[in-house]
DNA sequence: TATGCAAATGAATAACTATTCATTCAGTTG
DNA sequence: CAACTGAATGAATAGTTATTCATTTGCATA
Protein backbone atom coordinates (compact mmCIF):
# COMPACT_ATOMS: atom_id res chain seq x y z
CA UNK A 1 0.00 0.00 0.00
CA UNK A 2 2.88 2.70 0.83
CA UNK A 3 4.66 1.53 -3.08
CA UNK A 4 0.97 2.24 -4.36
CA UNK A 5 0.32 5.24 -2.57
CA UNK A 6 3.53 6.72 -3.26
CA UNK A 7 3.38 5.72 -6.92
CA UNK A 8 0.22 7.87 -7.28
CA UNK A 9 2.30 10.83 -5.34
CA UNK A 10 -0.52 10.51 -2.48
CA UNK A 11 -0.25 9.57 1.43
CA UNK A 12 -0.66 6.16 2.93
CA UNK A 13 -4.45 6.29 4.24
CA UNK A 14 -5.63 7.16 0.89
CA UNK A 15 -6.53 3.50 -0.73
CA UNK A 16 -8.77 3.37 2.70
CA UNK A 17 -10.73 6.88 2.26
CA UNK A 18 -11.35 5.78 -1.56
CA UNK A 19 -11.28 2.44 -1.49
CA UNK A 20 -12.46 1.01 1.87
CA UNK A 21 -9.63 -1.65 1.94
CA UNK A 22 -6.64 -3.06 -0.56
CA UNK A 23 -9.28 -6.26 -1.82
CA UNK A 24 -11.50 -3.75 -2.80
CA UNK A 25 -9.06 -2.16 -4.88
CA UNK A 26 -7.60 -4.69 -6.39
CA UNK A 27 -11.27 -5.89 -7.50
CA UNK A 28 -11.24 -2.20 -8.68
CA UNK A 29 -8.13 -2.23 -10.96
CA UNK A 30 -9.21 -5.40 -12.25
CA UNK A 31 -12.62 -4.00 -13.34
CA UNK A 32 -10.90 -0.75 -14.52
CA UNK A 33 -8.77 -2.77 -17.08
CA UNK A 34 -11.49 -5.42 -17.74
CA UNK A 35 -13.81 -2.07 -18.75
CA UNK A 36 -10.74 -0.57 -20.38
CA UNK A 37 -9.83 -3.57 -22.97
CA UNK A 38 -14.18 -4.37 -23.53
CA UNK A 39 -14.99 -0.68 -24.38
CA UNK A 40 -12.17 -0.17 -26.70
CA UNK A 41 -13.34 -3.26 -28.49
CA UNK A 42 -16.97 -2.24 -28.29
CA UNK A 43 -16.03 0.92 -30.14
CA UNK A 44 -14.92 -1.23 -32.90
CA UNK A 45 -18.30 -3.67 -32.96
CA UNK A 46 -20.42 -0.56 -32.97
CA UNK A 47 -18.78 1.52 -35.73
CA UNK A 48 -20.98 2.00 -38.90
CA UNK A 49 -17.97 3.47 -41.01
CA UNK A 50 -16.37 -0.05 -41.21
CA UNK A 51 -16.76 -3.28 -42.62
CA UNK A 52 -16.40 -6.43 -41.37
CA UNK A 53 -12.90 -7.29 -42.49
CA UNK A 54 -11.92 -4.02 -41.37
CA UNK A 55 -13.52 -4.47 -37.82
CA UNK A 56 -11.48 -7.48 -37.35
CA UNK A 57 -8.57 -6.09 -38.83
CA UNK A 58 -9.32 -3.25 -36.17
CA UNK A 59 -10.00 -5.29 -33.61
CA UNK A 60 -6.32 -6.97 -34.18
CA UNK A 61 -4.82 -3.54 -34.10
CA UNK A 62 -6.19 -3.12 -30.56
CA UNK A 63 -5.19 -5.96 -29.14
CA UNK A 64 -1.63 -5.49 -30.05
CA UNK A 65 -1.91 -1.62 -29.77
CA UNK A 66 0.14 0.30 -26.51
CA UNK A 67 -2.11 0.31 -24.55
CA UNK A 68 -2.96 -3.25 -24.46
CA UNK A 69 0.47 -4.51 -24.71
CA UNK A 70 2.13 -2.22 -22.23
CA UNK A 71 4.39 -4.75 -19.91
CA UNK A 72 2.80 -3.34 -16.80
CA UNK A 73 -0.67 -3.68 -17.77
CA UNK A 74 0.18 -7.24 -19.05
CA UNK A 75 1.63 -8.25 -16.11
CA UNK A 76 -1.52 -7.13 -13.81
CA UNK A 77 -3.83 -9.14 -16.14
CA UNK A 78 -1.27 -12.28 -15.24
CA UNK A 79 -1.35 -11.77 -11.49
CA UNK A 80 -5.09 -11.40 -11.44
CA UNK A 81 -6.01 -14.95 -13.84
CA UNK A 82 -3.33 -16.61 -11.56
CA UNK A 83 -5.90 -15.65 -8.70
CA UNK A 84 -8.75 -16.30 -10.06
CA UNK A 85 -9.03 -19.89 -9.00
CA UNK A 86 -9.22 -18.67 -5.43
CA UNK A 87 -11.11 -15.69 -5.58
CA UNK A 88 -14.50 -16.19 -7.23
CA UNK A 89 -15.38 -12.51 -7.48
CA UNK A 90 -12.30 -12.09 -9.88
CA UNK A 91 -13.30 -15.46 -11.96
CA UNK A 92 -16.92 -13.79 -12.64
CA UNK A 93 -15.43 -10.19 -13.78
CA UNK A 94 -13.08 -12.26 -16.17
CA UNK A 95 -15.55 -14.55 -17.34
CA UNK A 96 -18.11 -11.45 -17.69
CA UNK A 97 -15.53 -9.92 -20.05
CA UNK A 98 -14.68 -13.04 -22.06
CA UNK A 99 -17.94 -13.94 -22.76
CA UNK A 100 -19.18 -10.18 -24.12
CA UNK A 101 -16.05 -10.09 -26.54
CA UNK A 102 -16.46 -13.83 -27.55
CA UNK A 103 -20.20 -13.23 -28.72
CA UNK A 104 -19.41 -9.95 -31.09
CA UNK A 105 -16.49 -11.09 -32.38
CA UNK A 106 -17.95 -14.68 -33.20
CA UNK A 107 -20.66 -12.44 -35.23
CA UNK A 108 -18.39 -10.98 -36.87
CA UNK A 109 -16.70 -14.11 -37.83
CA UNK A 110 -19.74 -15.20 -39.01
CA UNK A 111 -20.42 -12.40 -41.21
CA UNK A 112 -17.02 -13.02 -43.00
CA UNK A 113 -17.98 -16.51 -43.22
CA UNK A 114 -21.34 -16.03 -45.28
CA UNK A 115 -19.80 -13.11 -47.31
CA UNK A 116 -16.55 -14.53 -48.65
CA UNK A 117 -18.25 -17.96 -48.56
CA UNK A 118 -16.01 -19.45 -46.62
CA UNK A 119 -18.51 -22.95 -45.64
CA UNK A 120 -15.88 -24.95 -43.60
CA UNK A 121 -15.44 -21.96 -41.58
CA UNK A 122 -16.58 -22.77 -37.84
CA UNK A 123 -17.09 -18.93 -36.37
CA UNK A 124 -17.15 -20.21 -32.85
CA UNK A 125 -14.24 -22.03 -33.24
CA UNK A 126 -12.23 -19.33 -34.83
CA UNK A 127 -13.45 -16.93 -31.99
CA UNK A 128 -11.93 -18.97 -29.46
CA UNK A 129 -8.40 -19.97 -31.39
CA UNK A 130 -8.03 -16.16 -32.01
CA UNK A 131 -8.79 -15.13 -28.66
CA UNK A 132 -6.64 -18.18 -27.37
CA UNK A 133 -3.59 -16.88 -29.79
CA UNK A 134 -3.44 -13.50 -28.80
CA UNK A 135 -4.00 -14.36 -25.07
CA UNK A 136 -0.83 -16.37 -25.56
CA UNK A 137 0.98 -13.68 -27.21
CA UNK A 138 0.44 -11.42 -24.70
CA UNK A 139 2.56 -13.66 -22.61
CA UNK A 140 5.56 -13.98 -25.04
CA UNK A 141 5.26 -10.25 -25.09
CA UNK A 142 5.26 -10.26 -21.09
CA UNK A 143 8.40 -12.93 -20.86
CA UNK A 144 10.47 -12.34 -24.18
CA UNK A 145 10.19 -8.84 -24.79
CA UNK A 146 13.68 -9.19 -26.85
CA UNK A 147 12.10 -11.89 -28.94
CA UNK A 148 8.83 -10.59 -30.22
CA UNK A 149 7.09 -6.91 -30.79
CA UNK A 150 3.93 -5.86 -30.78
CA UNK A 151 4.17 -5.86 -34.10
CA UNK A 152 5.22 -8.93 -34.70
CA UNK A 153 2.88 -10.72 -32.41
CA UNK A 154 -0.23 -8.98 -35.06
CA UNK A 155 1.74 -10.54 -37.73
CA UNK A 156 1.02 -14.08 -36.21
CA UNK A 157 -2.56 -12.92 -35.67
CA UNK A 158 -2.86 -12.46 -39.10
CA UNK A 159 -1.35 -14.89 -40.22
CA UNK A 160 -3.72 -17.05 -38.35
CA UNK A 161 -7.02 -15.55 -39.80
CA UNK A 162 -5.86 -15.77 -43.25
CA UNK A 163 -5.60 -19.69 -42.99
CA UNK A 164 -9.31 -19.58 -41.97
CA UNK A 165 -10.14 -16.29 -44.43
CA UNK A 166 -8.07 -16.94 -47.36
CA UNK A 167 -9.52 -14.24 -49.25
CA UNK A 168 -8.96 -11.86 -46.95
CA UNK A 169 -6.18 -10.42 -44.60
CA UNK A 170 -3.60 -10.21 -47.58
CA UNK A 171 -2.62 -6.55 -47.14
CA UNK A 172 -0.42 -7.01 -44.53
CA UNK B 1 3.74 -20.23 5.00
CA UNK B 2 1.65 -21.37 7.66
CA UNK B 3 -0.85 -22.77 4.82
CA UNK B 4 2.10 -24.05 2.90
CA UNK B 5 3.39 -26.48 5.45
CA UNK B 6 -0.30 -27.63 7.19
CA UNK B 7 -0.87 -28.87 3.41
CA UNK B 8 2.34 -30.68 3.83
CA UNK B 9 1.12 -31.82 7.08
CA UNK B 10 4.70 -30.67 8.23
CA UNK B 11 5.15 -28.04 10.85
CA UNK B 12 5.75 -24.34 10.25
CA UNK B 13 10.04 -24.00 10.83
CA UNK B 14 9.68 -26.62 7.88
CA UNK B 15 10.07 -24.72 4.73
CA UNK B 16 13.16 -22.66 6.24
CA UNK B 17 14.69 -25.73 7.36
CA UNK B 18 14.84 -27.16 3.75
CA UNK B 19 14.48 -23.92 1.33
CA UNK B 20 16.17 -21.19 3.54
CA UNK B 21 13.50 -18.68 2.78
CA UNK B 22 9.93 -18.18 1.51
CA UNK B 23 11.88 -16.74 -1.40
CA UNK B 24 13.77 -19.69 -2.53
CA UNK B 25 11.03 -22.17 -2.05
CA UNK B 26 9.10 -20.04 -4.85
CA UNK B 27 12.04 -20.51 -6.96
CA UNK B 28 12.71 -23.70 -6.40
CA UNK B 29 8.79 -24.18 -7.80
CA UNK B 30 8.85 -22.62 -10.83
CA UNK B 31 11.88 -25.06 -11.45
CA UNK B 32 10.16 -27.71 -10.13
CA UNK B 33 6.80 -27.11 -13.27
CA UNK B 34 9.73 -25.98 -15.42
CA UNK B 35 11.65 -29.38 -15.32
CA UNK B 36 8.17 -31.44 -14.94
CA UNK B 37 7.18 -29.83 -18.43
CA UNK B 38 10.18 -29.86 -20.56
CA UNK B 39 11.70 -32.98 -19.22
CA UNK B 40 8.23 -34.56 -20.28
CA UNK B 41 8.64 -32.59 -24.06
CA UNK B 42 12.04 -33.80 -24.11
CA UNK B 43 11.07 -37.75 -23.56
CA UNK B 44 8.70 -37.27 -26.55
CA UNK B 45 11.56 -35.03 -28.80
CA UNK B 46 14.12 -38.06 -27.89
CA UNK B 47 12.02 -41.30 -28.59
CA UNK B 48 13.28 -43.03 -31.50
CA UNK B 49 9.94 -45.15 -31.83
CA UNK B 50 7.78 -41.80 -33.27
CA UNK B 51 8.02 -40.62 -36.06
CA UNK B 52 7.72 -36.65 -36.95
CA UNK B 53 3.88 -36.10 -36.92
CA UNK B 54 3.17 -38.69 -33.99
CA UNK B 55 6.08 -36.93 -31.99
CA UNK B 56 3.92 -33.45 -32.44
CA UNK B 57 0.67 -35.23 -31.86
CA UNK B 58 2.62 -36.43 -28.42
CA UNK B 59 3.45 -33.11 -27.87
CA UNK B 60 0.07 -31.84 -27.89
CA UNK B 61 -1.76 -34.66 -26.05
CA UNK B 62 0.76 -33.79 -23.31
CA UNK B 63 0.26 -30.23 -23.33
CA UNK B 64 -3.35 -31.45 -22.49
CA UNK B 65 -2.89 -34.10 -20.42
CA UNK B 66 -4.04 -34.00 -17.01
CA UNK B 67 -0.88 -33.47 -15.46
CA UNK B 68 -0.54 -29.89 -17.25
CA UNK B 69 -4.01 -28.77 -17.07
CA UNK B 70 -4.37 -29.42 -13.60
CA UNK B 71 -5.97 -26.27 -12.65
CA UNK B 72 -3.84 -25.88 -9.17
CA UNK B 73 -0.95 -26.19 -11.42
CA UNK B 74 -2.27 -23.50 -13.99
CA UNK B 75 -2.57 -20.87 -11.70
CA UNK B 76 0.61 -21.57 -10.25
CA UNK B 77 2.44 -20.59 -13.84
CA UNK B 78 -0.12 -18.08 -14.85
CA UNK B 79 1.55 -16.31 -10.82
CA UNK B 80 4.60 -16.58 -11.78
CA UNK B 81 4.21 -15.09 -15.07
CA UNK B 82 2.74 -12.09 -13.42
CA UNK B 83 5.66 -11.87 -11.44
CA UNK B 84 8.32 -12.50 -14.05
CA UNK B 85 8.32 -8.45 -14.77
CA UNK B 86 10.02 -7.38 -11.32
CA UNK B 87 12.00 -10.63 -10.19
CA UNK B 88 14.72 -11.42 -13.02
CA UNK B 89 15.02 -14.93 -11.35
CA UNK B 90 11.86 -16.19 -12.52
CA UNK B 91 12.30 -14.29 -15.70
CA UNK B 92 15.55 -16.49 -16.91
CA UNK B 93 13.44 -19.76 -15.97
CA UNK B 94 10.78 -19.12 -18.06
CA UNK B 95 13.15 -17.91 -20.90
CA UNK B 96 15.24 -20.75 -20.74
CA UNK B 97 12.88 -23.51 -20.60
CA UNK B 98 10.87 -21.59 -23.43
CA UNK B 99 13.76 -21.52 -25.80
CA UNK B 100 14.68 -25.25 -25.36
CA UNK B 101 11.43 -26.24 -26.30
CA UNK B 102 11.02 -23.89 -29.18
CA UNK B 103 14.35 -25.17 -30.58
CA UNK B 104 12.78 -28.61 -30.68
CA UNK B 105 9.53 -28.07 -31.85
CA UNK B 106 10.44 -25.90 -34.30
CA UNK B 107 12.87 -28.76 -36.09
CA UNK B 108 10.03 -30.97 -35.53
CA UNK B 109 8.20 -28.41 -37.95
CA UNK B 110 11.31 -28.59 -40.06
CA UNK B 111 10.89 -31.94 -40.78
CA UNK B 112 7.61 -32.79 -41.49
CA UNK B 113 7.45 -29.27 -43.74
CA UNK B 114 9.72 -31.09 -46.00
CA UNK B 115 8.66 -34.47 -45.89
CA UNK B 116 5.03 -33.05 -46.88
CA UNK B 117 6.94 -31.23 -48.92
CA UNK B 118 4.77 -27.72 -47.36
CA UNK B 119 6.97 -24.97 -49.44
CA UNK B 120 4.95 -22.32 -48.18
CA UNK B 121 5.38 -23.07 -44.22
CA UNK B 122 7.53 -21.31 -42.23
CA UNK B 123 8.49 -23.29 -39.30
CA UNK B 124 9.46 -20.79 -36.73
CA UNK B 125 6.16 -19.27 -37.20
CA UNK B 126 3.88 -21.97 -36.68
CA UNK B 127 6.41 -23.29 -33.59
CA UNK B 128 5.89 -19.69 -32.23
CA UNK B 129 1.93 -19.35 -33.12
CA UNK B 130 1.44 -22.89 -31.55
CA UNK B 131 3.24 -22.30 -28.21
CA UNK B 132 1.27 -18.88 -28.22
CA UNK B 133 -2.03 -20.89 -28.63
CA UNK B 134 -1.62 -23.49 -26.46
CA UNK B 135 -0.56 -20.94 -23.67
CA UNK B 136 -3.97 -19.31 -24.22
CA UNK B 137 -5.63 -22.28 -24.13
CA UNK B 138 -4.78 -22.98 -20.96
CA UNK B 139 -5.82 -19.44 -19.84
CA UNK B 140 -9.18 -20.85 -21.17
CA UNK B 141 -8.80 -23.68 -18.94
CA UNK B 142 -7.96 -21.67 -15.97
CA UNK B 143 -11.08 -19.08 -16.38
CA UNK B 144 -13.43 -20.44 -17.96
CA UNK B 145 -13.33 -24.11 -16.92
CA UNK B 146 -17.19 -24.87 -17.77
CA UNK B 147 -16.69 -23.66 -21.14
CA UNK B 148 -13.80 -25.41 -22.35
CA UNK B 149 -12.21 -29.03 -20.89
CA UNK B 150 -8.66 -30.50 -22.05
CA UNK B 151 -9.82 -32.47 -24.74
CA UNK B 152 -11.69 -29.32 -26.77
CA UNK B 153 -8.79 -27.43 -26.05
CA UNK B 154 -6.59 -30.24 -27.53
CA UNK B 155 -8.75 -30.48 -30.54
CA UNK B 156 -8.21 -26.32 -31.29
CA UNK B 157 -4.64 -26.94 -31.30
CA UNK B 158 -5.02 -29.97 -33.83
CA UNK B 159 -7.01 -27.16 -35.70
CA UNK B 160 -4.35 -25.31 -36.27
CA UNK B 161 -1.76 -27.69 -36.71
CA UNK B 162 -4.37 -29.10 -40.11
CA UNK B 163 -4.10 -25.55 -41.47
CA UNK B 164 -0.44 -25.45 -41.70
CA UNK B 165 -0.34 -29.17 -42.53
CA UNK B 166 -3.22 -30.38 -44.04
CA UNK B 167 -2.40 -33.65 -45.70
CA UNK B 168 -1.69 -34.59 -41.55
CA UNK B 169 -3.44 -34.37 -38.41
CA UNK B 170 -6.62 -35.68 -40.29
CA UNK B 171 -7.12 -38.84 -37.50
CA UNK B 172 -7.86 -36.77 -34.88
C1' DT C 1 -11.87 37.31 6.19
C1' DA C 2 -14.38 34.23 8.91
C1' DT C 3 -17.00 29.73 8.54
C1' DG C 4 -17.95 25.35 6.92
C1' DC C 5 -16.83 21.17 4.66
C1' DA C 6 -14.89 17.62 1.92
C1' DA C 7 -10.49 15.78 0.87
C1' DA C 8 -6.03 14.36 2.28
C1' DT C 9 -2.33 13.42 5.62
C1' DG C 10 0.81 10.24 8.07
C1' DA C 11 2.20 8.76 12.65
C1' DA C 12 0.38 5.31 15.45
C1' DT C 13 -1.75 1.01 15.80
C1' DA C 14 -3.44 -3.44 14.80
C1' DA C 15 -3.05 -7.41 12.19
C1' DC C 16 -0.54 -10.49 9.96
C1' DT C 17 3.37 -13.48 8.48
C1' DA C 18 8.28 -15.09 7.88
C1' DT C 19 11.93 -16.72 10.52
C1' DT C 20 14.40 -18.49 14.57
C1' DC C 21 16.06 -21.86 17.74
C1' DA C 22 15.76 -24.55 22.05
C1' DT C 23 13.68 -28.80 22.25
C1' DT C 24 11.82 -33.25 20.80
C1' DC C 25 11.69 -37.22 17.91
C1' DA C 26 13.24 -41.26 15.29
C1' DG C 27 16.52 -43.99 13.57
C1' DT C 28 21.37 -45.86 13.56
C1' DT C 29 25.70 -47.42 15.45
C1' DG C 30 29.02 -49.45 18.66
C1' DC D 1 20.59 -50.08 25.37
C1' DA D 2 23.15 -45.94 25.70
C1' DA D 3 25.19 -42.50 22.81
C1' DC D 4 24.93 -40.13 18.74
C1' DT D 5 22.95 -37.79 14.76
C1' DG D 6 20.10 -35.64 11.53
C1' DA D 7 15.43 -34.33 10.79
C1' DA D 8 11.32 -32.11 12.49
C1' DT D 9 8.64 -29.30 15.77
C1' DG D 10 6.11 -25.06 17.04
C1' DA D 11 5.96 -21.36 20.44
C1' DA D 12 8.24 -17.16 20.50
C1' DT D 13 10.11 -13.42 18.00
C1' DA D 14 11.14 -10.18 14.51
C1' DG D 15 9.69 -8.02 10.65
C1' DT D 16 6.35 -6.40 7.59
C1' DT D 17 2.13 -4.26 6.05
C1' DA D 18 -2.90 -2.87 6.15
C1' DT D 19 -5.82 0.15 8.52
C1' DT D 20 -7.24 3.91 11.63
C1' DC D 21 -8.25 8.52 13.01
C1' DA D 22 -7.02 12.99 15.14
C1' DT D 23 -5.30 16.64 12.63
C1' DT D 24 -4.38 19.57 8.66
C1' DT D 25 -5.15 21.42 4.10
C1' DG D 26 -7.47 23.69 0.43
C1' DC D 27 -11.36 25.65 -1.28
C1' DA D 28 -15.98 27.51 -1.62
C1' DT D 29 -19.59 30.42 0.40
C1' DA D 30 -21.59 34.16 3.16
Amino acid sequence: MADVTQQAGLSMGIVNLHFQSKEKLLVETLRFISDEYTSGLNNIFADELMNVEEKIIAHVDFDFSRLITDRNKLAVWFAFWGETKSRPTYLSICANYINEIAINLTHLFALLKDQGNYEMVDPELVCTCYTALSDGLWLDLLVTPKGLNPSQARAIAIHYLRTQFPKHFLTD
